[in-house]
DNA sequence: GCCAACGTTGGC
DNA sequence: GCCAACGTTGGC
């Protein structure tokens, strides 16, 4: 199973609101960027992911789910913009802070790290355990 | 609030 | 198809 990892500005929507949607989650909608979108076509029902707040916080905060598969995207009128939908699981037991990414030699590969502009991210298997680790997360 | 990094657009 | 200009993101 693939891991991925999502950005949000928790000014605009955070986890906490995330989880409010409950199981059905939420559409990922509004990502206009290809390399997402791309990512988000190779989503599978079940896939895990990290969701990380951008701006403020800074911090790795919650796991998600992928509920709903790669469907066009509601907000988008063209055609070309497609996105999941995914749920929250539950808040990490210890936040992640960028700084603390940043500082860990073993995540220095990491696009999070390496492409902070990229909303929407894969994660390698490696980097998944080693987040797990550091958050409290049982994997 | 600034600015660097990156992606996209459009003229040639 | 190249590349300059522009807009956006996001860390600081």
């Amino acid at each position: 199973m693939a891991h991925w990892l999502y950005k949000s500005e928790p000014d605009v929507f955070s986890y906490d609101d995330l989880a409010a949607k409950g199981e059905a989650g939420q559409e990922w909608d509004g990502v206009r960027n290809y390399q997402a979108r791309n990512h988000m076509r190779a989503m599978k029902r079940g896939d895990r992911g990290f969701f990380y707040h951008s701006n403020e916080g800074k911090a790795i905060v919650g796991l998600v789910e992928v509920v709903r598969e790669v469907h066009p995207d509601s907000t988008d009128d063209s055609g070309t913009w497609e996105c999941v939908d995914i749920r929250a699981v539950r808040p990490v037991a210890r936040p992640l802070t960028l700084a603390e990414a940043k500082a860990e030699p073993r995540l220095q590969g990491m696009a999070l790290v390496s492409n902070s502009r990229l909303s929407v991210q894969p994660v390698t298997d490696a980097e998944w355990a080693i987040v797990c680790e550091l958050t409290g997360v049982d994997p």
